[in-house]
DNA sequence: TTAGGGTTAG
């Protein structure tokens, strides 16, 4: 600025004097004009404001940066502050910063861990020439709000727009493959991981652990734990509960003991994979060894979800009154859904309807518009032979418009994904699909296999109803697969979104033994490997 | 000097 003349601006700074009304709208004027970040001019300001006693104009008028807006963006992702953020973003529009690349990641970043990953995807979208730490950021974004599939078309796209992708490129893209159980594609970042000698720091070692455990590969998973350099307790404990998810309890409490004595120590999390291990092996002794050490050597508190888990162990095990006893004895305040709902599986699992009932319609009670706890309760009745309370349920479920969530499966070949709802028609090749699906069902009722029809009756609406189990999403990419490998020995590799019902998973370990094939079928919460015959939760689900 | 990362389960 020449200083000789005087500009429009310090003029009318001049003339605004130190009275804080006409200062106010001088630095109103600053702002619109563009002239907010010149020092000369807010130094003037500052002067003036408080001469006139208004200081507090000064914090207002302070010179802003891009550093400004990506350390309070970020301040607020932290603590998911929309609302603020939501404000900083329109500053930093109308003070100048609306295309700036930094600013824009870190508030592509808030909007994200806010879950409005369309904002995000804008402000992504918006970015000009996009640096690897944007990718990223997308890439997790989406990741990170369960929707690994869209994180992994981004990791595409990166890879077609020819971005130099650096190791948190893969540690977000392994996650989102963990997450989707896309081996293939994890496989391939691994192949890329070890070609480009790529520096394994604890952060990759951990994702590709993490990875290989939730694709079903857990020996690849132990490979990886045991070459690592470094572990730390996420580590530990991707690897623990990938033993349990597994349904390799022993190995998990192994391996929990090894990390007692070598390793980190464990933390909140690391006990509940460490229970859940215990509870889907029954493993009762060593789950309630594990609980009581939480407290007395780790001094963690039990949270609700440890609680969780002790009910589910002595549930699954038939020991419903130590479970009741248990909740009331050790579990501080009301009990909530999350309990009874472990409650209501075990009284499912071991029969006990009148029990059953019972905390179903307390689950209700305590959340009426949540559809599963229908569906719940109207397996139990299906269960007990009570059809006339099912159908009284289901026309609750059809008063109130509660859906059920809708299932399905999905296959991986040749790096391309197949979903297949139930009585899915829109594949290419449904006519042989069906056909070859009829042929082996033929073939397992052949060797024993008798359909389940009490699963059928869960089943909640009318089409479903109609040979409904027959066309399940997952015998139907089973069946695809299958037919699409003859001859081969690799094992076929389906996810289901949701858990995996009573007469599919029957059907499956009949067709693991006719076809002479392992099938692993990844269902919502745990893994499912199926050999001649054989599975190995050992029906703990 | 600015922006991005790995873990549980129902």
């Amino acid at each position: 600025m020449d200083s000789h003349h005087p500009s429009p601006e310090y003029s009318s700074l001049l003339l605004a004097g130190p009275r804080a009304g006409a200062l106010k709208q001088a630095h109103a004027r600053l702002v619109v004009t563009g002239h907010s970040r010149s020092l000369p001019l807010i130094t003037k300001l500052a002067t003036l404001a408080v001469a006139a006693g208004a200081a507090p104009l000064l914090s207002a008028a302070l010179p802003f940066s891009s550093f400004t807006f990506t350390a309070v963006a970020k301040a607020c992702a932290d603590l998911s502050a929309i609302r603020t953020g939501t404000a900083i973003h329109t500053h930093s529009i109308l003070l100048g910063f609306g295309s700036d690349r930094f600013v824009l990641t870190s508030l592509l970043v808030l909007y994200s861990k806010c879950g409005q990953l369309g904002v995000a995807r804008k402000l992504f979208d918006s970015i000009r020439d996009r640096s690897v730490v944007a990718w990223n950021a997308m890439i997790s974004g989406y990741e990170q709000n369960g929707l690994a599939e869209r994180g992994i078309e981004v990791y595409k796209e990166m890879q077609a727009a020819k971005v130099v992708p650096d190791s948190m490129t893969f540690v977000a893209t392994l996650s989102a493959c963990a997450q989707a159980g896309a081996l293939d594609l994890g496989r391939e970042v691994e192949k890329r991981i070890v070609s480009e000698r790529m520096d394994i720091s604890v952060f990759l070692g951990s994702a590709l652990v993490n990875m290989y455990a939730r694709c079903g590969v857990v020996d690849k998973a132990r490979r990886w734990f045991d070459a690592l350099q470094e572990r730390n307790v996420v580590t530990w404990t991707s690897m623990i509960a990938g033993y349990g998810m597994h349904g390799h309890g022993h190995e998990a409490i192994k391996l929990f003991h090894l990390m007692r004595r070598e390793g980190p120590p464990p933390n909140h999390i690391t006990f509940i994979a460490v229970l859940s291990a215990c509870a889907h092996s029954g493993l009762v002794m060593e789950g309630r060894d594990a609980f009581a050490c939480m407290k007395r050597i780790y001094g963690l508190v039990p949270r609700v979800e440890h609680y969780c888990s002790m009910v589910d162990m002595f549930g699954r095990a038939g020991l419903l009154d130590e479970a009741m006893q248990f909740i009331s004895d050790y579990m501080p305040g009301e009990p909530g859904p999350e309990v009874w709902t472990a409650v209501l599986g075990a009284c499912k699992m071991h029969k006990n309807f009148n029990l059953g009932v019972e905390v179903a319609e307390r689950l209700i009670a305590l959340e009426p518009e949540n559809p599963s706890y229908h569906v719940l309760l109207s397996n139990i009745y299906a269960l007990s032979g009570k059809m006339h309370h099912v159908e009284k349920v289901r026309n609750t479920m059809i008063k109130r418009r509660l859906k059920k969530q809708i299932g399905f499966s999905l296959i991986e070949l040749g790096g391309i994904s197949h979903l297949f709802r139930m009585g899915e028609m829109s594949h290419p090749q449904t006519t042989e699909i069906y056909q070859y699906l009829e042929e082996l069902i033929h073939r397992i009722s052949a060797a024993g296999y008798i359909p389940e029809t009490e699963s059928v009756l869960h089943e909640l609406e009318e089409e479903e109803r109609e040979g409904a189990l027959r066309y399940h999403g997952e015998k139907l990419a089973v069946a695809y697969g299958l037919m699409m490998s003859v001859g081969s020995t690799t094992p076929i590799r389906v996810i289901k979104n949701l858990r995996i019902c009573g007469d599919c998973h029957l059907a499956i370990k009949f067709m693991s033994a006719v076809e002479n094939r392992e099938i692993v079928v990844r269902d919502k919460h745990r893994f499912h490997h199926f050999k001649v015959g054989k599975c190995s939760c050992l029906e703990y689900w």
